[in-house]
DNA sequence: AAATATGTTCCGTGACACGGAACAGAGCTG
DNA sequence: CAGCTCTGTTCCGTGTCACGGAACATATTT
């Protein structure tokens, strides 16, 4: 019974939105009653809720997932080295961390000229077409990069990377360099740069800062982002 | 059945931590081998983590709670102009929205420098002990801030504003300034300037800088709360 | 060795989740 | 306007599976 409420919730990922009572009922493959009966406890609990006949996600995620506590703190132990990172080059910067294989994105910061991005705080992307993505992949468990190369990679744009070997050259530049990049690979228009956050050996996370193509100048970024990423790295390992 | 998981997660509000299993089953009072189940469940399910024996909120409410539509969307519109607040006063920047007799901060920056402070994001606090939760009061609904007015006041510093006629009238200077203010009210050493936030005529939010004492210097924050309080305004009027 | 914590397994009982069938509207279509 | 087809909603009999007391396993304290 829990597992159909999840099943329910799950529905939202990784893009929220609202949906209605047939829509849910669709993609849970749930009876049409079944899925009306437990909108109706998750509305009362908070976890959903209803706007003429169509559902959203509730309040009360919001703050639960607010208090998850791994990714609180790490918010909270990163934020200062964004805003830096954010003042240094006035661009859109991320942070992220690994989830199977895909990025979750913890953090997210923009002035007022906001990227077309496919990015959000709380959504997934697919490791390989993401800056993060390959920061993370480039300093991770060998294992697990050498199986998302295995696997089918995911395109986003005609310039996603598909081919497994130009792929592994790319984490191979990152792990001799320490940086990441992907030019227009998650959106059109959009290049990025991106280097490991880590704690200990292994890189935790990554942070990312994504600029339009046209004024992307790697040279001038580097620094900022290897800044950033030490200063936190430094951090956390001094902070366990 | 799901009232009894959901009780189980609201042991994690209003600050998150971490549980035993029968610290678990104090809080919720049910049965241990009920809690244990149920806990069994949440954590194959995602919504809880474990680690040795304690219990913590799961990465998947973080996915979904970052994907709740509404503070998801205020967030967005908001980070820019609390971003340009930060930079005008390299202060502890807040934002938050009003639920019940409470704060709910949505969002929250700074810069390496921490102010020991209870709000969280995602975090609670008592409308009155608060520059933001002032500014909300000052500008919704009367009914409901007499209400509030009307019950008891909570208290977190001797500080804490709990006679009803002073904070009546600490609310209606604020409806006269469109500034709220407070002082060492929510923590020791801080205090705190709030603006609403408009959509239309209610606020739906408000923003506020929490500055150490010794250095606050209201006439030099005001403008910049100002400033980015009526620019979020008009893009959420605008927007809509 | 006894006492008192913890988490975990077992299992019989009965509450209540399940979902098919039927109903109630709203919006089209012929 | 009847007839069809979508919505969301109520009803209710069936049987499943959540419930929680009792017993157990293990660690720590007395």
């Amino acid at each position: 019974m829990l597992d159909k409420a999840a099943s329910i919730l799950d529905c939202y990922r990784p893009d929220g939105g609202s949906f209605r009572l047939t829509e849910l009922s669709a993609r849970t493959s749930l009876p049409k009653t079944t899925v009306f009966r437990l909108c109706a406890d998750l509305v009362r609990l908070g976890l959903l809720e209803r706007e003429a006949d169509t559902y959203r996600l509730g309040g009360k995620l919001f703050e639960l997932g607010s208090l998850v506590p791994r990714r609180h703190d790490l918010r909270e132990a990163a934020l200062p080295f964004l805003q830096d990172l954010f003042e240094a080059t006035r661009e859109t910067v991320h942070l992220g961390v690994r989830e199977g294989r895909e990025v979750v994105y913890v953090e997210r910061i923009h002035g007022h000229d906001v990227l077309p991005l496919p990015s959000r705080i709380g959504g997934r992307l697919p490791l390989t077409c993401t800056g993060v993505g390959k920061a993370l992949l480039a300093f991770s468990d060998a294992e697990l990069t050498e199986q998302v190369l295995a696997g089918p990679l995911a395109s986003l744009t005609p310039y996603s990377i598909t081919d497994p070997v130009r792929l592994r050259t790319a984490i191979e530049q990152a792990q001799v360099s320490g940086l990441a990049y992907e030019e227009q690979e998650a959106a059109l228009g959009v290049s990025c740069i991106a280097a490991p956050v880590f704690d200990g050996q292994v890189a935790v996370a990554a942070l990312s800062v994504a600029v339009p193509r046209v004024r992307f100048r790697p040279a001038q970024l580097a620094p900022a982002v290897r800044t950033a990423a030490l200063g936190l790295s430094r951090l956390l390992r001094s902070g366990r």
